[in-house]
DNA sequence: TTTATGAATTAGACTCGTCTAAACTCTCAC
DNA sequence: GTGAGAGTTTAGACGAGTCTAATTCATAAA
């Protein structure tokens, strides 16, 4: 019906969109899924025709509910996926986001619904990540924030990192900056880089870094959900 | 590098071998995966370029060692994630080839070797269809031979049934045909059929079933051997 | 030896996903 | 208000994988 590709597009609109807010332009597709311009513009009319996106010449696109929900269906099955690879194949965290990604369009409803079975319908992946519900609904609005936007002094978990980059998660497992970790901000220096320091001691973050890396405050509450498999790790 | 059609044809082309020999013709391949000759014709073509079969025009084609390999490295993976999928996500042994046929091709050599390890490195999937080594060199000839090779009177045991029909494995299921259990020839009807029994009674087989269900003659040293998975379930 | 028949190949076309080069549009600075 | 420049779309091409229709080949029968 839809192709890897196609849902590969939705998958990226629909991040952007929740990152810089509807419409997506041409050129910010092109930039997250590496193609040219032309190319995004022509999938942008065969997802129009479909249906799946909404369309404004020269101003960019923006998902129907239907497109939301195909994208919410491929980014279920990844970040199941990649919790099932951790858990259950003793994959390391740091390299299960290549895999899921390709896996994420060739696994049946069928293999979906077996492995969130055995997994305990999990709802954060290895990366502090969400996983959407089976009904698919789009998830509300998180209340977590980019690192960067706390002042200092401000006493943070960490809720989710980036995991598209294999070294950089190394980097920061190595850092002791996991889910669950807590952190206090102890500098914004002038140059783009912040501070934080931790129980082991203290570690700088470039501001782009920083920014991916997304905490709350601490909360007696939420202290408790919170993902604690990493720290013990270390 | 190599796209999972291309796959397809190389493990179409490698079973069509072990069961008709050497060439493969045009048409069988056709048939086997459902396109036209031309396109198998011009897939051909493609397939000697990289040097992974060779074709003699008009003839037919054979797997070189490198295509051979292909095959077999696919196949490995179609066998190994069934076996998964059985043992692990409690998928029923009717059910698992389809998804296996698809995710054959998506898998990386990481997910195949762990769940090769998960599973104990096992040498049979759940059809009784001998898994490939790691290694990936071409397995030796089997001992078995289909139902319909042996003589009435025979006492014989299941070691291999026919994977790609879920109806047809299901009615096998249910009469008590599965890998592992011990069969008598009783009689062959000449209107192309089959008879066989087990310790539940007898059983008749259409020539075309008995053809693609493989026996070998009772013997102590491979009867400990034999796989009573499915047996136990009934 | 010739020819009829069935199978294989060639020819030409189509869709999908991609590209480069050229043309167009929007916006913002002057 | 106009024009420059950035960003977008159009035009035209290509490879992969598939098809139908036409042609060529191999071979078995006469
Ligand atoms: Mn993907
Ligand atoms: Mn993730
Ligand atoms: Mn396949
Ligand atoms: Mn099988």
């Amino acid at each position: 019906m839809l192709s890897d590709v196609m849902e590969d597009y939705l998958k990226g609109i629909y991040d952007l969109q929740r990152e810089g807010g509807a419409p997506v332009e041409t050129s910010l597709i092109a930039g997250s899924l590496d193609v040219t311009a032309p190319t995004v513009t022509s999938m942008m009319e065969k997802l129009e025709e479909r249906g799946l996106v909404a369309r404004e010449k020269y101003e960019g696109v923006e998902l129907t509910d239907e497109g939301e929900t195909v994208a919410v269906e491929i980014i279920r099955h990844h970040r199941l996926l990649e919790a099932f690879l951790v858990d259950h194949l003793d994959y390391e965290w740091t390299e299960v986001h290549e895999e899921a990604d390709v896996l994420e369009h060739h696994i049946s409803e069928e293999f979906e619904e077996r492995i969130a079975e055995r997994l305990g319908d999990p709802t954060v992946d290895p990366h502090g990540d969400p996983i959407p519900e089976a009904t698919l609904e789009p998830p509300t609005a998180d209340e977590t924030r980019p690192l960067g936007e706390f002042a200092v002094g401000d006493c943070v978990v960490v809720a989710r990192v980036r995991d598209r980059d294999e070294d950089e998660l190394e980097y920061l497992a190595e850092a002791g900056i996991v889910p669950g970790r807590r952190l206090v901000i102890e500098e914004k220096a002038p140059i783009g880089m912040l501070t934080v320091s931790h129980g082991d001691g203290q570690q700088n973050l470039p501001d782009e870094v920083a920014g991916t890396i997304r905490a709350q405050t601490v909360d007696v509450d939420t202290e408790e959900q919170s993902d604690a498999r990493h720290v013990t790790e270390l």
